[in-house]
This record gives structure tokens, C-alpha cells and sequence, in this order.
DNA sequence: GGCGTGTGTGGGAGCGCTCCCACGTAGGCT
DNA sequence: AGCCTACGTGGGAGCGCTCCCACACACGCC
């Protein structure tokens, strides 16, 4: 099976056929507008007829490109994805390549052996583009990309300064309309539980929180401030923290639902009701969020608009030969449940 | 950039460079035991010193194969997912093809008419194998693999006579495992809230039941068997339904978490108490189970193993020309909390 | 010494495309 | 009429590999 010389038309066939030149139908294939009407229909019909399908080896070759893009998942991140983001994401991308001829790989780095033989690919160029989830700010990889001058679009950003292509979720705003929320709901005494200071996105929802504090007219407290890790026990400990400071906490920001989850227990523990002693709002929207008791509050990203605006910037930078860098920010949104 | 003689080394300098033929570096990179060890050297030192990667699409070109496989994911499935599920079957798809130079293309399938373009694809050869997630009884996706002698491995199977290989886990053994953990308990009315079933899945879990049930000595009471979808809209359903014909029922066993998870909320409702009134126990253990109040006693599944043994499955079937069927049957696990 | 057999090697041919040059042919201008 | 500019077109060259044939050379045997 599958011998040297399988049985699936050559773009030469098509040309046989249609009686023209190998020129003419590569014409076609490309959607060149210098061919006529008629040549075209011609080359259309005999495709139809051969069912013919372009080797996609032969054209990467031939045109120097290899109508892919790689799609790369640190390995770490992968555990602490909220769970529906992943494959929200993904979807996203999918959706946005599915009318392109532009092939997905999936790329997982786990080891830093890994990482240089990615890095390797990439220098052997044998991806158009690529996808990068869930950077860290001390991540090599940006760099490298915009160092080979390979397209490239980052999910989040390592700082303000990012100089890469991202696309982001606003998660200033989206901590802010969340502690706003519970401000306008009459609590006084809203804590956060931050996520890792030295995560770019982390900063950002700490800066959403102090920014509706002070809107509020409120000054920052300090005690109210709780550092976490974005896990669950992450959350426990900086509840119990939260609750020997300020006894009087009488609603708590979570920088992410696993966080709000871990709070949770602990407030119920304590004897503490949600939401009626303490409101309680989380980040991310995840699966934990719907199910838990009461059902969380929590800040939606829009993660599968997230992944198509990737692959769309992605493609154009891709398209286009000079590499302007594109920063999308896009809007969140407060999804109110039972908890507040 | 990126111009027509891109500063690549090809295998031509590589070569030059070790006062070889092109032959022997061929040979070298591909393994051949046919080079003198003094070729082998001098090749290896060129390929370090200039950095040389082989360009894929020309290999591919000639080699006539393309060093990528499918993942395919039928989109309707991928909101299905027991979320966790998704990122660990890649993690070990991942894992497994990390010595290989084997590219992981991902691909979603949507609407019929990517199916469609995806079946030209396989007939175009643009992959050495498939890799298919969730498949239904009437997806005609293995009967073309099949057809197209292409190497597969299903997740999971069409039926007890799946054709094309296959890795699953024991949902029969998960589900009599479950089961009979709540009877061993002393529950008596122990009913199961189905998936659909038409899925093969779905029956393999229900004949789990059966088996229990059976062995404990009792007869299948068809009052105490109620069919959900796998949505937790499914599993509310289903309970109300099971406790307004069986008011005594004293312990569930549902398909999936998802639906757990409805069954404890109708449950709740009812005001039955879980564990002590009501025994619960899930399959899948998802996030889901893990945050459920009380935490859902439920059935792992080995998901990234099973990754891993589809990738290398499938690795093995690329490999030898015949097509053996493979078919591997992993094992479950009762991962016990606090709803029993 | 002549003949086989085996092992390592070089390099031609060709995989199926794209790129691009060269060649008509038709139309617009002076 | 003569020229210049399009446009549409055919096909050569070449992308960087693998495959495989042919050859050289080192043995062993009769």
C-alpha cells in the first residue's frame, strides 16, 4: 500500500485535462486574477472531476511557507488552566482557521530540552506563525520570536510594555466592575485574593480592585489584600489570613474561581454564610463557578472570541510582509449568580 | 525577509561540509546502519557546526509521507467534555510523541461539510494517521479511515465488535465497581441515571450496573434505571423522574458527573441529604466531582495513559506495513470523597 | 590467480509544486 | 500604420530531500 507513485492526481493532470499549462492551474489554485474566465472554469471542472487535491509537501517546498502555525501550551500552564478555557480557546482558533488551508500543531513544552528544540523548529522554519497561551514574563520564547522575525501572537502580555502581538482580556476592567459590584451591593469591607504578584495578569486585577476602592472613595486597605497562587489551597490559606485581620470581611474579590472556591471552604468552616456575611466573586467564569454552593459570581472572559481574534491577527501579520505588532484588548464581563 | 534563498543549511552543505555525498548524510540522519562509523562522525560534527535541521516538506516530498497525525475532535464533543478530559488526553498524546519527530496537527470538525473536507484530506495523504476522540455509532470517520487503509485509534469504541483500533477504559468494570461499592455499603435502592443510549459508552456503564446489581444477588429493577444525556439538564431530569417513582431510593450511580451533579442539586432540593438519605457517585472524575459539596465519589478514568497509548498505538501502526487491529482496554479506579 | 559476495559510498532522477521569464495576442496611443 | 503597453499563457528551473542504481574496494572461496 501507499507505493511510490500513489494514484492521486498531480496538479500536471489537471492541467492535461483541462488543457492548459501548469501555470495556469497553479494560477487558479492561488486565485490569481490574471487568468480568464474561461481557463478557469476549465481548471475548476477538471479539479472537480479528478478530485484533485494539492500535495501539500510539494507547495511548502516550492513557496518557501508551510501553511501551518504552531500552537503552543507551555506544559505547567496545562494544569492550571480554568478547565473550559482550554479547549474555549482552541475552539476559537479553530473556528477562525476552518475556511484557511492553514493547519493547526499542537505543540507542548514541558522541558526546558523541549523548549530548544522548539526553538529549533522555528528556526528551520517550519511553521508560518505561532500561538502562544499562558506566557510568563520571564518566558524566552517571546523574544525569540520577535528576534527571528516570526509572526507571532501572544494569549495575555507579559507587561505594559509588551512588544509582541497579544490579544488580552481586560482584566482591569473586569476586576473593577466586579469589585464596583460588591461596593454597589453596600459592602465596606471587600477584601481581594491576588493571584502570583509576579504574573503580569495578577497585577492587573490588583489594579481593577484598587481602582474601584478608590473610585469609591475609599482608600486601599492593605489587611483587605491577601496574595494567592491561583490554586485552590492558594485561596484557603489567603482566606484564613483575610479572616484573622479583618474579622469584619464582608465581601472577598478572588482573582480566579479556583481561589473563590478554596475561600469558600474556608468561609464555611468558619461559619461565615455566602453570601449573606460575606459576598464572594471570582475571576474566569470556570465550570467550578456554576457548580458551586451558592453558585458563583464571577468575571466571564471571552475566551472562545479570545482564540479566534488570536488566529485572525495571527493570519494578517502572516499575510502582510512588514510586521507591525497588533494589541487587542478584549471587553469582560460580570456574570451574577448567587454568591453575592 | 524570509526571502527565496533563505541562509539555511541544506543536507547539500552538510555534505560538502563533512566531504561526503549526500547519500551518506541521508543516511546518517535516518538512522541507516549502512555508514562506517568515520562517515558518521564527520557527518554528525557538520550537522552540529552548521546547525542544520532537515526541511520537512522536502521529506515529506520525496519520502512521499508527511511526519504529522491527526487529532480529530467532532466539535460537538468538545463541549461535552468533562473538561479535565481534554487537556489530559493531549498532555499524553503530548508526552508520547516528544522523542518523535511526529507533528500533532489538531483538528475540529464542526459541520458536515468539514467532515467532508477533512475525509479529502485523508484521501490527499496530508497525514501518516489519525487519531479520533469521541466517536459516535454513526460517525462514518473509522469506516473511512478503514477504507483508506489509513492507521487509526479511536477513543473509545463504536461497539463489542469496533473494527479499527481502539484504546478505552473499563467503563464496564468502573461502573460494577461503583455499584457495588454502594451496595457493599448497605445501600438497597440503588438506582443509575443513564447517558444516552445510543452511545455505546453509555451502555457499557449501565451494563456495569447491571452487573452489580446482579451479583449482589438482587434482580434489575427497571423503576430504578433512568436515562440522562451527560448534561447536567439531563441529570435533573432524570432524578426528579427516579425519586417520583421511587420515593425509597437510597443511592445513585450516575454515567457522569455532569449529571451527578443535577441529580445532587434535585436532590438538595428535595431536601435529601447526600450522603446520609442519598448516596451519590459520579463518572469521570472531573473538576466537577472535586468541587461538589460534598465532594463527588466518582470513577477515574486513566485519561493522559490513555493518550499515551492511542499516540503510541498509533506510532506502532504507522510503523509496520500490515494493519493489525489493536485493541486496549485500561483500567478505572473508584476515587472515593465524602457522597457515599 | 580468478571469481564471487558483501559493505560503504556517490550521485542521478524525481517527488509535485511555485516562481518567473518569455511569448503570443489584443487593445490603446501617437 | 506603427508602436507600446497591457494581459493571459506555457513551461523551464529549481525547492531539498529520498530512493536506488552503480561503482569501488575488501575480503573470502575454489
Amino acid at each position: 500500500m501507499n507505493g511510490r507513485h500513489s494514484g492521486r492526481p498531480t496538479l500536471e493532470e489537471v492541467a492535461v485535462r483541462a488543457g492548459v499549462g501548469r501555470g495556469t492551474v497553479s494560477r487558479v489554485i492561488n486565485g490569481s486574477p490574471r487568468v480568464s474566465d474561461r481557463a478557469k472554469a476549465a481548471v475548476e471542472a477538471a479539479i472537480a472531476e479528478l478530485g484533485y487535491v494539492p500535495n501539500r509537501a510539494a507547495r511548502a517546498l516550492a513557496g518557501n511557507r508551510t501553511d501551518a502555525i504552531a500552537l503552543v501550551i507551555p506544559e505547567p500552564e496545562t494544569r492550571l488552566f480554568a478547565e473550559p478555557y482550554f479547549s474555549d480557546i482552541i475552539r476559537g482558533i479553530g473556528a477562525e482557521l476552518a475556511d484557511t488551508d492553514m493547519q493547526l500543531l499542537l505543540t507542548l513544552i514541558r522541558t526546558p530540552k523541549e523548549r530548544s528544540r522548539f526553538a529549533q523548529y522555528l528556526a528551520a522554519h517550519r511553521v508560518d506563525g505561532v500561538l502562544l497561551v499562558s506566557v510568563h514574563e520571564d518566558d524566552p520564547l517571546p523574544d525569540l520570536l520577535e528576534q527571528l522575525e516570526m509572526p507571532a501572537v501572544l494569549n495575555g502580555r507579559r507587561s505594559d510594555l509588551e512588544s509582541v502581538s497579544y490579544v488580552d482580556a481586560d482584566n482591569v476592567g473586569g476586576a473593577r466592575a466586579a469589585v464596583s459590584h460588591l461596593l454597589a451591593r453596600g459592602r465596606r469591607r471587600v477584601a481581594t485574593i491576588t493571584g502570583p504578584t509576579d504574573m503580569y495578569v495578577a497585577r492587573c486585577r490588583l489594579d481593577g480592585y484598587r481602582q474601584a476602592v478608590e473610585a469609591a472613595g475609599l482608600g486601599v486597605d492593605d489587611g483587605l489584600v491577601a496574595g494567592g497562587d491561583f490554586t485552590e489551597e492558594g485561596g484557603r490559606r489567603a482566606m484564613r489570613e483575610l479572616l484573622a485581620r479583618r474579622p469584619d470581611v464582608d465581601g472577598v474579590f478572588a482573582a480566579s474561581d479556583l481561589m473563590a472556591a478554596g475561600a469558600r471552604a474556608v468561609l464555611r468552616e468558619e461559619g461565615r454564610q455566602v453570601p449573606d456575611d460575606v459576598a464572594l466573586i471570582g475571576f474566569e467564569d470556570s465550570a467550578i463557578a456554576r457548580h458551586m454552593d451558592p453558585a458563583l459570581t464571577s468575571v466571564r472572559q471571552p475566551t472562545e472570541e479570545m482564540g479566534r481574534t488570536m488566529a485572525r491577527v495571527l493570519l494578517e501579520e502572516i499575510a502582510e510582509r512588514a510586521s507591525v505588532r497588533r494589541h487587542v484588548v478584549l471587553a469582560t464581563e460580570l456574570v451574577q449568580r448567587d454568591s453575592v
